[in-house]
DNA sequence: AATTAAATTGTAATCATTACATTTTTAATA
DNA sequence: TATTAAAAATGTAATGATTACAATTTAATT
């Protein structure tokens, strides 16, 4: 999937962010891989082209997204943050074998809460542990 | 809020956990202190007690709890895991002003997601951040 | 009491993230 | 274009939560 760079320039100037190579790169890698990266995975990816790129930068860069709000981090592991440029609202689940996280839909009026009316929120995070469904036919295969 | 040591024992023993002297203290201190400690906040407060208490004794313990089942851990910042006894579905606020953790409560029907149909769920994670009602009220006092 | 297993402890290692100072790049101005 | 100022990027070192591991203590069993 390739995205148009004038457009991703766009996007970042609209949110006050001054659209450097690395920030430009940076985002373009997060909507080609929408599989919520770590930072490392995103590292190890654009050294490859960026051979200069430091982690600080990325982590400088990536903290910058998540403030200006047109990324979202996601805390489904203990030690290790993830990044979606996927921000609208919806849900993840971690399978326990495969390790992959999905994408789940979620009905906006599950989330209409009664006990937040006054709460002011800011920010929506679910997110699910288990099986997925391709771990569960392995396993019921395996069973024999 | 005191909590009777038999009923502590015995809920152990049921969960396969030897209810050693230091595993007991701790699920009691959970349930005495249910405002979601941080390991720290439970070192700091039980090595009053039990000065010759380790850190690691109280991860071992925590982990252990968590593994049972009998205790979730709640992940709602980056850095660091908060404990909380109440193993019962409801999800989390934190206060971005005043740092506290609210309990909210969840209605079971609005995590009965299309699109998990296929998937085992065994733990559901819900969380927000905000401000909370009594950073609202100071905030708008202070606006004058 | 002797022996084995389990629990606890202390120290050191791990590893993601941040702090900070320096260098490089970009933008603004003359 | 040259000069200066501001912003971005970099590298190294520090931080801090968590875990690994080996040693010690405690409890359970024979």
């Amino acid at each position: 999937m390739t995205v148009d760079p004038k457009n991703l320039e766009q996007l970042l100037k609209i949110h006050n962010i001054k659209p450097s190579h690395h920030r430009m790169r940076v985002f373009q890698y997060l909507l080609e891989h929408k599989n919520h990266p770590t930072v490392d995975m995103i590292f190890r990816d654009l050294v490859k082209e960026i051979p200069t790129l430091s982690k600080t930068t990325l982590y400088n860069t990536l903290n910058l997204f998540v403030e200006r709000g047109i990324v979202n981090m996601v805390n489904i592991e203990e030690n290790e943050s993830r990044y979606d440029p996927d921000i609208s609202l919806h849900a993840h689940f971690k399978c326990a074998y495969c390790s992959q996280i999905y994408d789940i839909h979620l009905e906006v009026s599950g989330l209409e809460l009664s006990g937040l009316e006054q709460f002011e929120v800011s920010e929506s995070h679910v997110y699910f542990k288990g099986i997925c469904p391709i771990c569960i036919k392995n396993r019921d295969e395996h069973i024999n």
